[in-house]
DNA sequence: TGACGTGTTATAACGCGTTATAAATTGAAT
DNA sequence: ATTCAATTTATAACGCGTTATAACACGTCA
């Protein structure tokens, strides 16, 4: 076994211990000494491979989140900004799996002090939402004064900003996608030209009554 | 010297102290045991008078909104709305002076393991923003399927995500204060009649360039 | 085979928020 | 003036993330 392998299969075994005490002890379970514990390694060796538990945290997620990227929004709609909307839902579904472990993961990362965690986030957030905001721009889908960059940073940040409350536990996922839905579909009515703004307007919830966002 | 006397006497030198310390090193400078020697007490006199670090936290951020709230919305405007949007420019206005000490007081409170805190912040906001919706409705600005509790929980949602991305230091006050305005303008060209949604529409930003919602 | 170097281990320690314990201080009541 | 109760104090301790130190194990290369 070679050095790298030796260190890829220490990898494993703290990456599998981790997820396991955060699936049955929640985020807050997951200490350093209970982690060597469970993955019978030194406390030192995941500081040796991650760097920190912020690292590992971003390693899982990190994991996780190529599933998801990998098959977003290929909805195959007649427009780039239903499937953008759609994007939406997959991820909704995505995370509804296990959603309080990967809340768990989310929120541990989003509270390190290490900033460029958080960074890390919201540059790949709003990287994957400009794709789109571009590639409407191309299919004529966005108005002349409309600049797709800063379409793109708006729609992310205010996704990545939702999600940091759903983190915090003030929201469920639903009322989190709800919420920023909403959101999207309002600020491409401005942004979008009268043919897909008009196909938007049909994934736009009420503002009457239920889907609010208090508490869980 | 009654107990009330020494009790408020200790608590103003604590949180003195502590406005001392987090002005001259920042919220990661305040530390329980450089608290209690700057402010001459023992260590666990904030714990009896505070509960922990982050209820002396929300009582100094309290003594601040105390300030805030009560000038808000003064604006003596033609619609309801303008004074809504406006309420944001007085948030700006008064978070930028001494931008990194509020920074540092919110993203303390919101990191810590007191879900409660949030909690308070969260029905704070909302309930000032919806009492905005109600009078907004009750002035004939809305239309006739939007129920304001709805409108102002999704406004102050977007308000209150957006801050926690400025506090966690990915926005400045005047990037959140400018996403936010496009947020609730983009949401009320929606929830509006016609004629208080033309007037919003002079407040909007434009799509072109600068301003976006990168890093400070 | 032997020496080198990389990675892991065990142990102790640091500063952090927080709590427990008991002693000291001081207003309030008799 | 003396007793009682409330508050502050001093000291030690806990678990946390993280780091330092030194010993140990084991691929790699001569």
């Amino acid at each position: 076994m070679s050095f790298e392998d030796r260190k890829s299969e220490t990898r494993d075994k703290i990456e599998r211990a981790a997820e396991r005490i955060i699936r049955s002890e929640g985020a807050s379970g997951l200490t350093m000494r209970r982690l060597a514990d469970e993955a019978q390694v030194a406390l030192r060796s995941p500081y040796n491979l991650y760097g920190s538990k912020t690292g590992l945290l971003i390693a899982l997620l990190d994991r996780v989140n190529a599933a998801l990227f990998q098959d977003l929004g290929s909805g195959d709609q007649e427009w780039v900004l239903i499937e953008m909307i759609q994007t939406l839902d997959q991820t909704q579904k995505f995370y509804e799996v296990d959603e309080e472990y990967h809340r768990g993961i989310f929120w541990e990362i989003m509270i390190s002090d290490h900033p460029e965690a958080r960074e890390d986030g919201h540059s790949n957030i709003v990287r994957i939402v400009t794709e789109f905001a571009l590639r409407a721009k191309e299919a004529g889908e966005l108005r002349d004064h409309v600049d797709p960059i800063v379409l793109g940073e708006q729609l992310g940040l205010s996704l990545l900003s939702t999600m940091g409350s759903w983190a915090g536990g003030n929201l469920t996922m639903a009322q989190t996608i709800a919420h920023t839905k909403l959101v999207w579909i309002s600020i491409l009515q401005l942004a979008a030209e009268s043919e897909p703004a008009a196909a938007l307007t049909k994934h736009l919830g009420s503002f009457a009554s239920q889907e609010g966002s208090a508490k869980p």
